[in-house]
DNA sequence: AGCACGCCGACT
DNA sequence: GTCGGCGTGCTC
């Protein structure tokens, strides 16, 4: 008798390992494919599980195996390439392999959903209906006014559509479905996509030319590139031309974008440049928009897909090349539940399917630039801006001892009257939201703290309310010091919108856009805001960074950054080049068309070794310094780390959970990582919760992984890990 | 996580 | 007497 095969299911819990079970009865073994679904018991319930591999033997005894009730899938749902990706993730990040599987698929497909595109009914109007004069139902009026608005759209309306003109609608279709008026019909979501425009190809220069040549030639293997170019070089253009050879033969592309850069106008740029439909994947899809999107990506239906960090997980069987834009951005690194970075897992799933990668930036991470050092990387630069756009003038301004009006300099101030006298935009960049950081006491310097975070509440002018950036605590101002009873409490410090009522009293006559999160809340608004920059309804914009990410201001001749002393002695070991990157982004923004820009920093420390290389060395020149750094403490890209955070109600929980943590660690004989901590987390109460932080640091990924692979198992058994929540960031972006 | 079991306190 | 608090154990 030959014995069955055993299947080994990812599962949908936190616990980190895969799960044994029988074949389900009466289910022909062809169909016990790796990326099926099936239904399987699990404890007291029922639960579905993606089938990874299947193997003859387990470590469980097989009379202790459960079967599994069912398949739910014919074909996989999930593509031999990409079960590879999630298997190794799972076992890199030492992650649960259930919920990194899971978090990877559409919400539908999670609940056990059919692998079916999506469809939405649609009412029409039958021939019948059309036919009859709808004057015969004057004593139905509901009646009459739903065919009359059918017979206006002969393409048909969805119920929600019909609810918006109608309100309530149900009884009166029932009666004209009854009568044989007006049917139903399913169709498919897709989005439609208007016919593509007739795209003018720019003749590249030389520089482009040997970009795309180099990754053209490198198409059937693994290879990374740093596309290293200032805003306006010319990144995309590359890009394309490459896509655009790669989908000719039948191959697909995946195209990764930070969020804040995904917009209409990108997506509109590829598709009709490579005249082909896009998918497009990003967190404000619904879930049956994900679905479609998913299914379509999977069918090779469109060949391109352009998403956001998730997007990483797109399910591409003919991938032919993956582009990273703006690869040194920070949100393609997921920084709840499972902490995984796309950017890397881009270069693990490019290394798995041999194919090429382009990673662009005009300021890259440190690591990938010390890749290229070590020749892991292939180097493409694009110098010149492309056509005449001149590089800015940068200049910095020593604001120590000089009077801040709204956070203006004079010179700063001036310079603003003089662009927006000659018809031109400004930006003005402070990475920080609201009116004012704090609210404090003038007489004895109380300032107001948010109950459940070591944090002080940030205060709202317009709504006059006080919030806490941290955990979204809101409450109206005290009306007295609660500590010495005084009446006067004042806003202490900057935010945007300070800045922006400032601007108002300065140029009452211009429109001033401001753009961070508190006024991009609602889906859709950033979009208009744009529009309008773009329209030249704004002339004054004043933002956070989301000011600075990724779009194209065609008018825009100064920018003005407030206060670049904030990342300049930052407690994050990333704070110095986030900063950097940031500034130079403002800088890029500024000085297109053939229009000079002009870039003014103010600063407190002017001689600062950061800012003087920034401004008369480049970037290049900063990630020396940066890397320097780096090296001599052994971070990376000189150093692995691993970062175990834990939290708990209890302030005593998370050191203790920690201490056992480390002995533990120490215990496994840890050659070549270090313990550093535990410590407090940098805020050590959050949410109402304390925190805290144990680092390990490799001199190399090996060490690090192994000590990984045999003490995360056994932290997992701790008692003390259930009184704690914790988890582990391999590869921190930050030791927050 | 999600679910059940078990053992102690304040309710009808 | 029992409803329910959350500590503990378990998931192929």
């Amino acid at each position: 008798m030959v014995a069955p095969p055993i299947l080994r299911l990812a599962i949908p819990s936190p616990l980190r390992r895969y799960f044994d079970y029988l074949p389900p009865a009466n289910t022909p073994y062809q169909r016990l494919q790796p990326g099926i679904r099936l239904q399987v018991p699990f404890g007291r319930r029922t639960v579905i599980g993606i089938l990874v591999t299947i193997t003859s033997q387990s470590e469980i005894e097989t009379s202790k195996l459960r079967r599994a009730q069912y398949c739910l899938d014919k074909t996989p749902i999930v593509p031999n390439s990409l079960l590879q990706l999630l298997t190794w993730a799972a076992s890199y990040y030492h992650h649960s392999p259930g919920e990194v599987f899971f978090s990877a698929l559409p919400q539908l497909l999670r609940q056990g959903k059919p692998a079916v595109h999506p469809t939405y009914r649609r009412w029409l109007l039958s021939s019948k209906g059309c036919a009859t004069d709808a004057a015969i139902l004057s004593r139905a009026p509901r009646q009459q006014q739903l065919v009359e608005l059918l017979r206006y759209h002969p393409e048909g309306l969805t119920s929600s559509q019909v609810r918006v003109q109608l309100g309530s609608y149900q009884s009166s279709l029932r009666s004209l479905i009854a009568k044989g008026w007006v049917y139903s019909r399913e169709k498919p979501i897709y989005k439609s996509f208007p016919p593509p425009k007739e795209h003018l190809k720019h003749p590249l220069n030389s520089a482009q030319k040997t970009a795309v040549t180099a990754v053209l030639k490198a198409q059937k293997k693994f290879q990374p590139f740093l596309l290293e170019g200032v805003t306006g070089s010319g990144k995309t253009e590359v890009y394309l031309r490459a896509i655009e050879e790669i989908i000719a033969k039948n191959r697909q592309a995946l195209v990764l974008i930070p969020e804040i850069g995904l917009t209409p106008q990108i997506v509109e740029r590829f598709y009709h440049y490579l005249q082909t439909p896009i998918t497009v994947l990003h967190s404000a899809l619904s879930d049956r928009e994900r679905l479609a999107a998913w299914l379509a990506a999977y069918e090779g239906k469109t060949p391109v897909v352009i998403g956001t960090r998730s997007a990483v997980w797109a399910p591409l069987p003919q991938l032919g090349i993956i582009i990273i834009d703006e690869e040194h951005d920070s949100s393609f690194k997921q920084q709840e539940g499972f902490h995984y970075h796309a950017r890397d897992l881009a270069i693990m799933r490019a290394y798995q399917t041999k194919i090429p990668i382009v990673l662009g930036s005009a300021t890259p991470s440190l690591e990938s630039l010390d890749n290229v050092k070590r020749q892991r990387y292939h180097l493409l630069q694009l110098l010149q801006r492309a056509g005449v756009a001149q590089t800015p003038r940068i200049q910095l301004l020593d604001v120590r001892s000089r009077p801040l009006e709204s956070g203006l300099s004079a010179p700063l101030l001036a310079a603003l009257r003089y662009h927006l006298g000659q018809g031109n935009q400004a930006l003005l960049f402070l990475n920080r939201r609201g009116f004012a950081p704090t609210l404090i006491c003038h007489e004895c310097g109380f300032a107001v703290p948010c109950h459940r975070c070591d944090a002080y509440m940030t205060v709202y002018q317009y709504t006059s309310r006080l919030r806490c950036h941290h955990c979204g605590a809101e409450c109206p101002p005290p009306t007295s010091c609660p500590q010495c009873g005084n009446l006067l409490l004042r806003p202490r410090g900057l935010g945007t919108e300070q800045i922006e009522a400032g601007l108002k009293r300065f140029f009452p006559e211009i429109e001033i856009a401001r753009v961070d999160r508190d006024t991009t809340r609602r889906a859709g608004t950033l979009n208009k805001i744009l529009d309008g920059i773009h329209n030249g309804k704004y002339r004054l914009l004043v933002g956070t960074q989301m000011l600075a990410k990724g779009h194209h201001y065609p008018n825009i001749t100064l920018a003005g950054i407030l206060d670049a002393d904030q990342g300049l002695f930052g407690s994050d070991f990333r704070a110095g080049e986030y900063m950097s990157q940031l500034i130079l982004q403002v800088i890029g923004r500024t000085g297109r068309g053939n229009k000079p820009g002009e870039v003014l920093i103010q600063t407190h420390h002017p001689e600062h070794p950061l800012l003087r290389a920034l401004v008369s060395h480049g970037y290049p020149h900063v990630a020396e310094i940066l890397l320097e750094e780096r090296r001599q403490i052994g971070f990376p890209p000189y150093g692995y780390l691993a970062l175990l955070r834990a939290r708990a109600v209890s302030p005593e929980s998370p050191m203790k959970f920690l201490e056992i943590a480390r002995s533990m660690a120490t215990a496994l004989n840890s050659h070549g990582v270090t313990l550093l901590g535990p410590v407090p987390a940098p805020m050590e109460r959050r949410v109402g919760r304390y925190r805290a932080q144990l680092l390990l640091q490799g001199s190399a990924r090996a060490p690090l992984q192994r000590l990984l692979t045999a003490w995360v198992p056994a932290l997992e058994r701790l008692q003390a890990a259930r009184r704690v929540r914790w988890s582990l960031d391999v590869d921190p972006v930050d030791l927050m």
